[in-house]
DNA sequence: GCTTGACCTCAAGTCGACTTGAATTCGTAC
DNA sequence: GTACGAATTCAAGTCGACTTGAGGTCAAGC
């Protein structure tokens, strides 16, 4: 078993020491003992941060990705909600290229003002159809760079 | 030109009186006028909020949002920017589609732990060399209801 | 004239995900 | 044995986008 030593896995992971704590204490990962005060943590930490992000990356809270691991903190989700946020990814992905066509329309619309381009209305309208709207869903997260 | 009460506005567009009272104050929308305390708004805030609401699903913050406005109100976004957006989403929509593919694969897989199958294994790797892991870029919001 | 209810203002609170800062404690190298 | 650097704790701060609450005001209907 490799071990690693926090700022380790600082470095490897590219998350930062302070959010690797918060992490903890929040018991979204486990140090397996310290070094003097030094957390130290198993090689698997890794690969586990590496779900933690991607689960964050598609929208995942963090409270919402502690609960898909088990308490021996490996993977542990029933089969069927796995499934089902499948199928949620699913749609947000629908919406998503729904927005995009808007935009890339809107880029390339020759039209002086968008409001009196029918395709954009039309867009717009379908948008609103599908509640893309007045569902607030996506965020891009503030400027904030946890790799130095 | 219709004058409409902000709690009319409220009720047509989903969005909440003080929501709209702090647009207003950040400066994304204007009133016309009061009536004794009450603000007024004209008809064509419907549809400003519904830009609005798809420029935040789209992942833009409200300053950002009050950039693509012109000093009339109008919608006036640089062209790029719209088309840089859109590929950005293009990006997320890539992200999810492979969380998606993982999420799948684990629902279905017969391996006993998911760290063992080679799969997912080779799944997360995938997901890491596209730096999908390390790049903070969406996010769910709260589970807030701006809707009554 | 009085009540009612919808609106008002302003300050403060909330939420998630962290970061920052001050004061402290180690292990290691010299 | 002491200095150094990296890590520690704990409380508090930050950011965006709002919401909440207390206390005040107004127009319309009776």
């Amino acid at each position: 078993m490799v071990v690693l030593d926090i700022g380790e896995v600082a470095e490897r992971s590219g998350v930062a020491p302070s959010t690797l704590r918060y992490y903890e204490e929040i018991g979204l990962i486990a140090s397996l003992w310290r070094r003097g005060l030094r957390r130290q943590f198993d090689g698997d930490v890794l690969l586990k941060l590496s779900l933690i992000a991607m689960g964050k990356a598609a929208g995942f809270s963090l409270e919402e990705i502690a609960g898909m691991f088990g308490r021996d903190g490996r993977p542990d989700i029933p089969r069927d909600q796995l499934r089902e946020r499948a199928d949620e990814l699913q749609r947000q992905m629908a919406e998503l290229r729904t927005l995009r066509d808007i935009l890339r329309h809107v880029a390339d619309c020759p039209a002086p003002s968008h409001l009196e381009c029918p395709t954009f209305r039309k867009l717009m309208q379908a948008a609103s159809r599908r509640k893309l709207v007045y569902r607030p869903s996506v965020r891009r997260s503030g400027a904030r760079r946890t790799a130095p």
